[in-house]
DNA sequence: ATTCCTGCAAATGCTTTGCATCACT
DNA sequence: AGTGATGCAAAGCATTTGCAGGAAT
């Protein structure tokens, strides 16, 4: 695998060098607008990058976690996902997640009112409990239109 | 393993018959306030009843979530856990989550304007994307005050 | 006899680690 | 030379599955 330089230095304070592989994570990261897992990064970037490792991918995806580019998603289906973190409130969504086939759709309905409650709560909890918040998940589960359809919930396309 | 009758049906349509383990694990639930792994019940019940498998703890947390008696809990850390689903809106909460240690906190604050809210979004969003909305999560993530004090957030007490 | 449960061992599947190698500074 | 990044193989864990024995119906 070459690396390449010249690209500044990543993430200051989180990596000091910015190579092929993370470069490559990012940029389709950056393209897709689904919800990906490890697993589905590494086989996206098989065609044009052969040579980068499943390790690597993982890594990288900690990596630009801890950087805040990117968000973690806990879908709970047995793996972690990761999105595109669009910055401060005018990214903010929430998810709706079909317990049958495993689908994510984000949803931006509420949005202010939502905003308003969770600032409250923010608030209350970090007083009361003595937490310093940083973030909190939102999601609605159900089934979506097609598995309620199709006879006993479509094929039961596991979420693997 | 003994199994015992005598004890009716169990969840009808879920489970024929009532057995020792299966008592067990309910019984354990519904003594700890706690969130609990199927290892932590596991490793609860070896006192008093060593003859129960592991297997038989996941099968009956399974059983007794689709039951409806328990809840499952996302935590984040890799595990599933589960706690008492204190039925319809009295026993509604949500989660304060240590990101640093693993702590759950439960809390109650604006239950009556979140129900509200989540209400609402449940019913724009079900007819909306066409979802049969069945549940929430809601949670919030942070550091308590033991982790914010001790350095670099006390003994990483990994949720293992 | 049949159906249901159980424990054990083995198998899965996601994620992490150890390590030797190679690249950049 | 020294630090950082990578890929591979092996290891770790939580959870699931195959299966044969035993119990309840």
């Amino acid at each position: 695998m070459p690396r390449r330089f010249g690209y500044g230095h990543g993430f200051p304070g989180v990596c000091p060098r910015w190579t092929t592989p993370r470069d490559a994570v990012l940029a389709f990261l950056r393209k897709t607008k689904d919800h990906v897992s490890a697993k589905d990064v590494y086989r996206g970037l098989q065609a044009q990058f052969p040579g980068i490792g499943l390790t690597t991918v993982y890594r990288t995806l900690d990596l630009l976690n801890r950087a805040g580019v990117i968000a973690k998603i806990n879908a709970g289906d047995g793996q972690t996902r990761y999105e595109q973190s669009l910055g401060g409130e005018k990214g903010h969504h929430h998810h709706l997640i079909c317990t049958s086939c495993g689908k994510i759709l984000d949803y931006r309905d509420f949005e202010s009112e939502e905003l308003d409650l969770i600032r409250k709560t923010e608030a209350v909890l970090a007083k009361k409990y003595r937490f310093e918040i940083s973030g909190h998940n939102i999601e609605f589960l159900g089934r979506c239109e097609n598995c309620r359809t199709q006879r006993s919930g479509a094929a039961p396309a596991e979420v693997k």
